[in-house]
DNA sequence: GCATGATATAACTATTTGGTTACAAGTTGG
DNA sequence: CCAACTTGTAACCAAATAGTTATATCATGC
């Protein structure tokens, strides 16, 4: 029997106290997409500030602003949630890639939109950065489990084997220069640089994130990077 | 009353039962410094393997082959614990690095023998770079709370910045170059292809630690350098 | 307009966790 | 040789944790 059968059949007193408790009805609007976003972004933060096992499955239900039952139905348990926003971080910078068009003007002007498109992302999204320190820590154990990120890179690879090719053909370039170790470059110093600046500030006693700071070193990785490709 | 004083006043039941337990006296001989020594080894590799949050106290006590109380004896908390390990750590590079003769030869050999000796200090030591990622997601949290690493470092600035005016006196190298950006250029390039190797592996499907693959990525570094300082 | 499935809440549970306590036994200085 | 201190063991505890259950209510296809 429900409360709402108990309503229409009976008034005992504890149906009245129902009914009181049930006069301002909670609002429990609902929002599939976006209690699901919500989950996801929540999750994103608490795993990005605490590492897989630092996070609490409780402190992402808060954050999202639901409960933990949600959570489980949606992603099924924390190994899930932890995926979903590991497939969702990296699909992030990807498709922000596919916006970059590296065919256009010289191939010098490309490797250097490339190069300064990673570190400007790598700086928006310190959560992308943290998130990938996490996952190594645990040798990629899950993100080997991923169907989704093993076909994510194939653009990215493509439109930079096109740039070094073109600037080959026009003499600008080295031949034979291979692709990834040249993304490998650009992501290792702007990578480095953020992820670790804390332990570098403390133990160098120098801030390293003041703006011109920043810019200085987006432009050092476009040096490096060029430097080691130019023939 | 001590279990020795009624084994020595009584004669009850239970008193020859722990006189047979006592039998073999489970030989528990003493070492203290051995105890401190293999605590701090397994919470190395606790921590380096699962973060600060994923460690767990009662597994660094089993791999110590000791217990918690032993290991809360000498190091306070997990905190302290984690602390320990941090500056273990860091001592361990920067005294190797001490050993190193950088005013050696000329400044192109000194610079190349600081980057293959972090490189290979690297390749030797992955649970420094898995513990500077832990720090670093806790934004050096615990490592600013260290009274003893702030001082380790002077001395790789200084022999850094000796070999750069040593280069810069004789031609080789530009004028005026900052020696914090060149160690983080070194850093940089061996510390995130080590670090990041297995997501990188995965998602390029393509491995990276063969040793031909690793001796070329010292090559890479010590070109980049060199690249980034010659006149 | 209602049966059915999807979405939501909160209380609950078994286990694990960091940390503590009681006590035993080796070590050492006077 | 023994009192005081150090090093060790194991059992214990309160709090936290991932995951579940009971139940209710919204939304929608028929």
């Amino acid at each position: 029997m429900t409360a709402r059968e108990r309503q229409g059949t009976e008034n005992t007193a504890q149906a009245e106290i129902d009914e009181v408790v049930r006069v301002r009805p909670k609002k429990v609007s609902r929002n599939p997409q976006k209690t699901h976003a919500m989950i996801l972004e929540a999750a994103t933060e608490e795993f990005a500030a605490h590492g897989f096992g630092g996070a609490r499955v409780d402190a992402i239900a808060a954050r999202a602003q639901t409960n933990k039952r949600m959570l489980y139905h949606y992603f099924g348990d924390k190994e899930g949630l932890y995926l979903a926003v590991l497939e969702a971080t990296y699909a992030a910078i990807r498709n922000a890639e596919k916006h970059l068009d590296l065919a256009r003007r010289d191939p010098e002007e490309g490797m250097r939109e490339l190069a300064l498109f990673t570190w400007r992302h790598f700086l928006a999204h310190p959560e992308f950065l943290s998130l990938l320190a996490t996952e190594n820590l645990h040798h990629a154990h899950y993100l080997k489990r991923s169907d989704k990120v093993l076909a994510m890179h194939s653009h990215l690879i493509d439109e930079l084997s096109g740039v070094l090719r073109r600037g080959e053909a026009t003499g600008m370039f080295r031949a034979g220069v291979d692709p990834i170790s040249v993304y490998l470059t650009i992501a290792a110093l702007g990578f480095f640089y953020l992820s670790n600046r804390h332990t570098l500030s403390t133990i160098f006693a120098r801030k390293l994130t003041s703006q011109d700071s920043l810019n200085a070193w987006g432009e050092h990785i476009v040096a490096m990077t060029l430097a080691s490709i130019r023939a």
